[in-house]
DNA sequence: CCTCTCATGTAAAAGTCGTTTACATGACTC
DNA sequence: GAGTCATGTAAACGACTTTTACATGAGAGG
């Protein structure tokens, strides 16, 4: 009954078996070597051993394909940010700093999938799931901001949890955008992308009137000349 | 003599004339409605009113156009930054305000430069002069964040000025690429993108200790919930 | 004015890709 | 054991990239 699809499926039964998940494979690897404008549908169906035409049966073209290898991209990234996060401990503000440190390390990790999601041009209402998917990664952001805006200290003004998410989004956005990849089409810094994002989140935090302790300012380079 | 090579350039003398502009022009028109990515060599020599195989005259291949619409983008991106930080005038925090709408509006007015310099995924040393045009762009910010820096009141540490402009640029970039198109791949937001970069520069340099006047508190959205 | 030359453009061809259509095959159902 | 449906293949078309051999016209020098 249920054992016989459970072998079938971890046998690779059927014609080839899960073309659908060797297909987002293949293009996972093509994208990490040429970028997500140089993979190419035939060179994963190759690279899936099966024919030209075999991707369609599991996508309608080949932006689907791309739209999937984004969704997985944003649910990896969804779980990465949650597993950072962990619900705020020990404390928020050292757990908050450790999903800043994670959104770069999934940038540099996975640098196939951050492609997908921010550098392949594609709509985000190509596919509704895709959408939701991101969604649901910007709310981890968005959820720790609450918490970290809850923390105001009294005598200064609340700040708004959603302009901070968007604030720390972007920022963290910007540095794994232009400094984040080893230095493919990298540019060049005087200072790791992670203590860049954390200077910059404590910074921007301090201007918020939450209180600092000074453990970053050993990271930072003296100013030249 | 020399008025003759001057009235052969204006009219478009020989063949085409300036075939090369024609075809970085029509590229830009090709990007701004299809993105990098879609954007055709051959139909950009049709636009241009040739054959498939003339541009290979003017560029060693597609890459070299795209490298050509980026370095003039920079040059662009340069010059329009420049004009908007305009020596600091008439005082310098203003004028690096100014800066940051000049960055936004830059992504917003020419979205097809804009995607060649930052989202077609060619490597910046792929052409010198590339890479001098955007060293050249951002040497504009860090100049910028050194007047800055150079203001900082007495008593507080004065800020890195590489640090700052990597910080500010950093922040610029990534709303002008989450969110800074219309909406064609964008994400939505409760506020233009002018005042969420305006509000989080200014929240970024009072926690560097800058004094800060507070007019953009009306820009800010109150919290929901 | 004539010719020579070089930059510029064309024509044709080979190879790849994306996509569609008609056909094949094998896994599971009854 | 026959039928059905999902899955894969073969073949074909048009578009694109790039190369190679050829054409043309502007300007130089006689």
């Amino acid at each position: 009954m249920s054992w016989r699809k459970e072998r079938r499926r971890r046998e690779g039964g059927y014609h080839h078996g899960n073309l659908k998940e060797a297909l987002v494979q293949a293009a996972l690897d093509l994208i990490a070597e040429k970028g997500p404008g140089g993979f190419t549908f035939a060179e994963a169906a190759r690279s899936a051993g099966v024919s030209p035409a075999a991707p369609y049966r599991h996508f309608r073209d080949r932006d689907e394909l791309l739209s999937s290898v984004a969704q997985q991209g944003y649910e990896q990234f969804e779980a990465v940010l949650t597993a950072a996060w962990d619900d705020g401990r020990p404390d928020t503000p050292s757990a908050f700093q450790r999903v800043g440190k994670a959104y770069l390390a999934f940038a540099r990790e996975h640098p196939a999938h951050y492609s997908a999601m921010f550098e392949s041009g594609l709509p985000l209402d190509a596919n509704p799931a895709l959408l939701v998917a991101s969604e649901r990664a910007f709310a981890v952001i968005r959820a720790a901001a609450e918490r970290l805006a809850a923390m105001a200290p009294p005598g200064v003004p609340r700040p708004p949890a959603l302009m901070m998410a968007l604030h720390i989004w972007s920022m963290s956005h910007g540095i794994a955008s232009l400094f984040g990849r080893g230095d493919a089409a990298g540019r060049k810094l005087p200072m790791s992308p992670e203590d860049l994002l954390e200077a910059g989140v404590l910074i921007y935090l301090k201007g918020l009137g939450f209180p600092i302790d000074h453990g970053p300012a050993e990271h930072m380079p003296a100013a030249k000349k």
